[in-house]
DNA sequence: CCTTTCTGTAAGCAGGATCGTTACAGATCT
DNA sequence: AGATCTGTAACGATCCTGCTTACAGAAAGG
């Protein structure tokens, strides 16, 4: 029981245009920050347009941006974005059978399914793209400058993700 | 984004030994009920037993049958018995990437995820496989007994599970 | 002791999901 | 027109599930 890779690669691929959201970021070039094919970023950022969190262009000087300010992008719509179905599933065989055993399992939990479904998505639902950048730049070295006097939302606004790698800009 | 249905299988055949305890219960007999074939009943009560959750006992009038009473089972114990692993997994292409994010996003995100894993086993937890028969018993037309004045713990004591069916015992 | 009746597993097959890859159509800018 | 992107189809490899067959071993009863 987990989920596909999708979610992780999402919330990759966004903290990147969050972090750097002067200018659309190509397909290719985040897909050698993940270390894996374009195409396969063009597939998870197809359905982040799809849910309306990203917008992109084709063309020269094209790419991908976010749609929204990161701290309006809640891990949740990104879950729901990537990946679909309930959390629990009730399909096995067939569910007609003759005992009542395997017709009111089902109805039985259905309601306790769907509350463990919802507690999970309440926690995702907490946290927004925003917290990750921020904790990012935390843990990166570079939140060293706040010892400098940096706040942390400068660094934020003057970093920027250059050929794979997260550096400051030269402002 | 979705469990097995090893689960939603082994709370059935854990609701049908709780049904009728008094005996054991064969392989092929709780795969007709869930409509599969005796094998794969025979896997997933393996890692109820290696759980400890059932007993089982080789040889006629062998079978499988509860390892504690049912109120003291929770869908927690069932769900951890069968499931494996965490509900999110980060493990994408590589880790070993050049950027920080790539670094960073794995460490940022592991305390939210495990926060939403503790918020669905915590909802899990509150419920026992005597709550799931409770309300099999309460769905099924057998509760109308009820209203003859017969307690609900009474039918519990009473109930069989002959041939793939639930039916009141002859006493 | 031998037969019957079970569990316990291994092995092979099919289906579906996921991911990586190649290929190419279409959009967009210069 | 040509270069540079996105968007998507198609295919293969891999993995996970679940179904089935097959058989070894345990337990009970004659």
């Amino acid at each position: 029981m987990n989920t596909s890779s999708r979610f992780v690669v999402a919330i990759h691929v966004l903290a990147a245009m969050a972090l750097d959201s002067d200018k659309p970021l190509k397909s290719e070039r985040l897909s050698r920050s993940v270390n894996t094919n374009a195409v396969v970023i063009r597939r998870i950022l197809g359905l982040l347009r799809a849910a309306g969190l990203v917008v992109s262009q084709a063309g020269p000087d094209g790419g991908f941006r976010l749609a929204r300010e990161s701290r309006a992008i809640s891990l949740l719509d990104i879950y729901q974005a990537v990946e679909e179905g309930e959390l629990f599933h009730m399909h096995y065989s067939e569910p007609s059978c003759d005992c009542p055993i395997g017709a009111y399992v089902q109805d039985s939990l259905g309601q306790v399914f769907k509350d463990a479904d919802t507690a999970m998505k309440k926690v995702l639902r907490g946290q927004t793209l925003a917290t990750v950048t921020r904790e990012i730049l935390q843990r990166s070295g570079i939140s060293e400058k706040l010892d400098e006097g940096w706040t942390i939302d400068e660094l934020h606004r003057h970093f920027s993700f250059e050929s794979g790698r997260l550096v400051l800009k030269k402002t």
